[in-house]
DNA sequence: GCGTTTTGTGACAACGTTGTCCAGACTGCT
DNA sequence: AGCAGTCTGGACAACGTTGTCACAAAACGC
């Protein structure tokens, strides 16, 4: 049978579909979405609902010769026990979620990465999702999350007000908030001093002789977009440097935006001779952008990636440690879940500069 | 109150901790760990319990004035639905599971965003873990994910036998099997033509001259690293080249032995004057391995990834489409849950060879 | 031999929701 | 006024599990 006939999957016009049939073509008569309950554990193997739900959980007080008939009777009907009425009587879930920004950012992912480890390591199952830096997505997406109950809550917040999260946070789940703080509620904070980053990175490039720096990075409304704004401010006025209105160019990270701004501050009346770069996804455009010019251009970026030192030249940056912030966080939860009390913390983490060349050199 | 007292979370030896105590500590009187419900809900708007989930859910057959009284008394004891009671009752979940090796990796944070996406579009959430690419661990983590009862599973696999999905998939559990086939069950695939892309990567080697040609890849063990070594084979077989048994280097992608492996064949009695590496993770070590020699080897990579082309020289990459695989998958799961009874299928998507200049180096 | 503990087991209610079914209060019609 | 039909609302059981409690049988002490 040909699956030609068969719905398209929209949008992969290219791949080819054959039909599987291999090796052993099983007749399981098991029933479809009519799965075994511990009742019908019990009714085969001849013993109460209770006990069954003893030897699933392993507690004591079943005769070795009663767990050997219900064990023989959970296998025999591929018994699982349904967690979703476990977790509707014990009240408690073991699953944490996890909102951000996206998971395939090359930021986030290992955060993301390192929050499941932490909540694996505490036999929780993490659910997460991406809020494409939406307000509106991240609220639709917590709440769903607090609908099932998690028992608690990481959040890279795109909003900048949480007051929706109060009666959860009342109603007792965990919420820590990292990367950025959340509005107008009291919460846990994991973060990292961007101002201070941003600072030093900018201050590194005046320390090489430029006096002429531009900043293109996220649009201000991100919290950690703003601090960096701001440090870039402050090392400049530091230096006692002025900043020509079209040095600075918060924004969208989408390539085009950035190719544009960058080129005006290269080639407008004032032109710069190094840039700093707001995050991770603003560097990897500046590089292709700054390798098409004649003149070397000093560039500092913030967030590391992987090949920075690979280019030419290679990329200096101020780097945080994305996995340690989910780390840190998770392990914050955690600490609530097991039923810490403290007031809610901040903890800020330093930033490093690393630097690899390219924002060493001399201004043109 | 110092935090310096308690409990030091592990690992971040640098962040600062602050109390933080902002604007309105807000007195709220509710209580911990004790939620409204629907009962609550109704006995405080004065309605019958079914009223109320009659409102909740947008049922007709409520008058205007009802709804509003209800509505204020939701809003009032910041009622939120248990969707685990829900979930009980109706039977499916609304929720997909994921597992695959690293979300973290390059290569599948796009393909665990883009089964988010279709998922989300889907009205679903999606619950995800790394099994770390060892097989108890992924056994371990869907089996989890099939006791909360996920509507459907996507499995990039670690194991090599699913036979322990038979009672899942049998019980109306949709799986679906991306990047590699499952072991020993019928299921829908989505793979791509690892075999044909790896060949084609090595032929282009050998049609630049190169009859020395390298290949480290993963472990044989993964279905894709071993028809990437088949495609390697055929391509020197089918040029007439004998391949050295020092040539084929497959084993963990662990830097420290990609280095050595690549420094064996590179300076080994038969030195090669081509690699083609085995995945992204590979390829990266490589750039390093061979942009510290004093002779230019040439070098073709399994899977793109960023900035290939800004290196020197830029990377040649047979690519693929991750986010691509991740959306064909879901949609293939979805049309599943929807109903789509066609047996199983299997979809392969084609590579692209991609030539930037390091694989179309001649021979040293 | 009796009472007393210990051990193994099961009946039952509860978790919070939704589906079914029925009842009362209207409406509009003869 | 009487009747059918519609609209609104609620009582009740069920989803599959676990906690509480009670009860029988076996094991113990005297």
């Amino acid at each position: 049978m040909l699956l030609a006939a068969t719905p398209r999957i929209k949008g992969d016009p290219t791949a080819v579909t054959e039909t599987v049939r291999s090796a052993a073509s099983r007749a399981s008569g098991a029933r479809y979405g009519n799965r075994p309950t511990m009742k019908d554990v019990a009714a085969r193997a001849g013993v109460g609902l209770k006990t069954v739900s003893r030897v699933v959980n392993g507690e004591a007080g079943v005769s070795p010769d009663t767990e050997r008939r219900v064990q023989e009777s959970i296998t025999a009907l591929g018994f699982r026990r349904n967690d979703s009425a476990r977790i509707l009587r014990k009240g408690h879930t073991a699953s944490i979620g996890l909102v951000l920004e996206d998971l395939a950012d090359p930021f986030y992912a290992p955060l993301s990465r390192a929050v499941e480890e932490v909540a694996r390591a505490h036999g929780a199952l993490l659910i997460n999702g991406s809020s494409a830096e939406d307000p509106e997505r991240e609220q639709e997406l917590v709440l769903a999350l607090c609908a099932r109950r998690v028992d608690g809550l990481v959040i890279v917040p795109a909003s900048d007000d949480h007051r929706y999260l109060e009666p959860e946070m009342a109603a007792g789940v965990a919420t820590v908030f990292v990367d950025r703080p959340p509005g107008n509620v009291e919460a846990d904070q994991v973060l990292v001093d961007s101002f201070a980053g941003a600072r030093e990175g900018v201050a590194h490039l005046i320390a090489h002789g430029h006096r002429r720096v531009g900043f293109i990075g996220d649009v201000p409304r991100i919290h950690t977009a703003h601090e960096r704004i701001r440090g870039y401010e402050a090392a400049m006025s530091g230096a006692g440097l002025p900043v020509h209105p079209g040095w600075l160019a918060p924004g969208s990270t989408d390539p085009g935006r950035v190719r544009a701004d960058a080129e005006r501050m290269l080639n407008g009346p004032e032109p710069v001779t190094a840039v700093f770069a707001g995050n991770n996804r603003v560097t990897v455009t500046l590089v292709r952008v700054l390798a098409e010019l004649d003149r070397p251009v000093a560039l500092v970026g913030f967030d590391d990636f992987e090949l920075a030192d690979m280019l030419s030249p290679p990329v200096t940056v101020v780097a945080q440690d994305p996995a340690q912030l989910g780390r840190t966080a998770a392990g914050l939860l955690f600490r609530r879940l097991e039923g810490a009390h403290d007031p809610p913390c901040l903890m800020t983490h330093p930033t490093t500069l690393i630097t690899r060349g390219s924002g060493e050199l001399p201004p043109a």
